[in-house]
DNA sequence: TAATTGACACCTAGGTGTTAAAGT
DNA sequence: ACTTTAACACCTAGGTGTCAATTA
């Protein structure tokens, strides 16, 4: 399934007439498995970590395009897919339940992008940088575990139109989408000079329902 | 909009190990502008061809791909898209209504595909070859001339299911489909080494709606 | 007990020919 | 007189959370 909220980033810096190819992995935030905590709502450390699973690169689908054609665009990632099942073969990035995740954007020069594919890591070194954003992590789930989460998929995802109730409080969801700051912002800027200063703190989530 | 019926290829004779990009364009069959007799059943020349149209080519999504991986599926060009409105921005292939056309199939090695563009000429030279079958040529219309034409587009096309009438005779159906090459061998086998024997003549039909 | 799965109704998104109206 | 366009109902295809059943 998608993951929702999406990533969306702008890029600046880059040269506008090189080729680049734009991409995003999920990598483990640590080795921990978690459950969440109701009454404290919270989530606490229930143990270790599964074992790894096969390493996924969702490749932005304009690659490979120019400097100047991805900077003038808002950069998203609304077609990503995540899924819990370890043999899947669509392609789809692979994460464990009940785990805390990274998302990363790869930005990777056309002439070093020669072994990227969406089974394997995404190459480093010369041409490669990788940008991670802290409040854009998650923790994966299978059943949401607030009724916060379920209402700003509800209202705010387009595909669950269905279980909108027009007539609900929307004094609480303002507050509610402040704190999400991988919702809210919604938008980060990538640059090649420097990484913006230290972002607040934040927990977004994804299903596999 | 889409062409229907879809192109429908199998390549073999490539290297399994190169990369190549697989393309489609569309081009005039000849200098002439057609309209069709219903009394006899037949395009007639109506006159000179328009002016030309903004070359485009369509790039198959599957590109790149090894050789391996193209001569493992039949490739399919069933997302190709076209239009008569000639300022088009949107990369579908624009051709003029009432003229007769000639879709070619292109392999080209990836080292060689450096300039492909949506909206640039397929490069020529070598690690490009170009396959044209001319059983495949067909004739643009806004509307369907003839009854044949839209009872194979409402028969064979599952967007168009809600036009289909099941208790309708079958029996016309067959024989017609029968003499549309475009339709019945529906998939064409290219070589590098050979271009298939003389294939026999035929007309498809593409509209514009 | 807690986490996961699958069938479901309800959406978005977009591909059909039909038809009446407009264009040439 | 012929060609083109746009609104329309009817489809395919697939993204939602819900809920009951299943799993561990």
């Amino acid at each position: 399934m998608r993951m929702f909220p999406a990533m969306r980033v702008k890029i600046s810096g880059l040269d506008p007439h090189q080729q680049y190819y734009i991409a995003m992995d999920i990598v483990p935030v640590d080795n921990k498995r978690y459950r969440y905590v109701y009454h404290s709502s919270k989530w606490m450390v229930a143990g270790n970590a599964d074992s790894p699973v096969p390493p996924r690169v969702y490749i932005h689908p304009d690659s490979p395009a120019s400097g100047e054609t991805w900077m003038r665009q808002v950069i998203s990632f609304d077609k990503l897919k995540l899924t819990n099942n370890e043999l899947d073969d669509q392609g789809h990035i692979i994460l464990h339940s009940m785990h805390k995740y990274q998302p990363r954007v790869h930005v990777i020069r056309k002439d070093c992008g020669d072994d990227l594919s969406p089974i394997k890591p995404v190459p480093t070194g010369e041409g490669v940088k990788a940008f991670s954003f802290p409040e854009t992590v998650f923790t994966t789930v299978t059943a949401y575990q607030n009724q916060q989460i379920t209402r700003l998929k509800i209202d705010r995802n387009p595909f669950a139109k269905g279980f909108r109730d027009s007539g609900r409080n929307r004094m609480g969801l303002e507050a509610l989408v402040e704190s999400y700051a991988f919702w809210r912002p919604s938008l980060r800027t990538l640059t090649f000079e420097d990484i913006p200063g230290i972002p607040k703190q934040g927990i977004s989530n994804a299903n596999f329902g």
